[in-house]
DNA sequence: TCTTGAAGCTACAGTAGCTAGAGACATTAG
DNA sequence: CTAATGTCTCTAGCTACTGTAGCTTCAAGA
């Protein structure tokens, strides 16, 4: 059994975070020793290990929670697993090209300025003014992360 | 002198959103009318479309504040203006490199699963264990966002 | 056995950048 | 004048944590 500084070392998770996978479901409640603290079986490290490696690959804690409790039924069809992939896939399509096109647009501004005065720049005249942009590189109305 | 819903429509940003760039000192205190409700006046409208501008282009809204006091002191040099747009582009390239990684990796994954149960399916044993995977891909700390 | 320092505990507050809702007041078109 | 729409303040909520305060417990050395 681990502790939870082990635990975390083991999986590269910091120890709020474990605390706070806990609270919200994400991990089962931990066995307590007999001082209340926190003891982790090798289950719960593989547990914790795949959460940190899907969080890695972008995905949601919902989704994590969905794949984990599909991983809990191995003898269902993994359609929904892979549907879940699929819709991170192509998610990380659409912030992919969303940054492409705000390099572009970045890139163009740093290097039309020539450097002077704030009121010659480059830079703060294409802020106020999208139609100095080459490109639509459009507002998102609901951002996730990374 | 425009209202707060006209002011929303010029700009392109959501009433709620217009109010707290006001509470958190992004815009000045709006004007009142007699009944107590907010006028704007051109400048608001410059303003309020140059942060829409730069939100829409990922900058935070520290950086916005920082490039709006710079524009306000016209005759200074404009280098501190390019290199908040510089930090901005290389964060972006940062991103994207990352992007592109998990991008890599979620398309490996997906196309592995022959699609069977779940406990042979490849999205999940993937997930459980990064030594499959072909690049690092690492985990970030600090994940602002889009 | 005692002591000390590290590790663990709970609970709460804070981060970015909004978004949504409740319940009251203002403005405007017909 | 009335009804519909717009705006007001205030509060709480979202994701995925991170940090703090003020305690208790554990492990190792003397
Ligand atoms: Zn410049
Ligand atoms: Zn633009
Ligand atoms: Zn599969
Ligand atoms: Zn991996």
């Amino acid at each position: 059994m681990l502790t939870i500084g082990k635990l975390g070392r083991a999986a590269g998770v910091k120890i709020p975070t474990i605390r706070y996978y806990e609270q919200i479901g994400l991990l089962p409640e931990a066995e307590r020793s007999a001082g209340n603290q926190r003891l982790y079986s090798r289950k719960a490290l593989d547990r914790l290990t795949f959460i940190r490696h899907a969080r890695g690959l972008g995905f949601t804690l919902e989704a994590i929670r969905d794949l984990l409790s599909l991983s809990d039924t191995p003898d269902q069809p993994c359609a929904a697993a892979d549907a879940i992939a699929k819709a991170q896939l192509s998610e990380i399509e659409k912030r992919l090209t969303r940054l492409a096109s705000l390099k572009v647009e970045l890139k163009r501004m740093v290097a039309q300025c020539a450097g002077g005065r704030i009121a010659d720049c480059r830079v703060i005249e294409v802020l106020g003014d999208h139609s100095l942009c080459a490109t639509d590189h459009d507002h998102p109305q609901g951002g996730d992360s990374q």
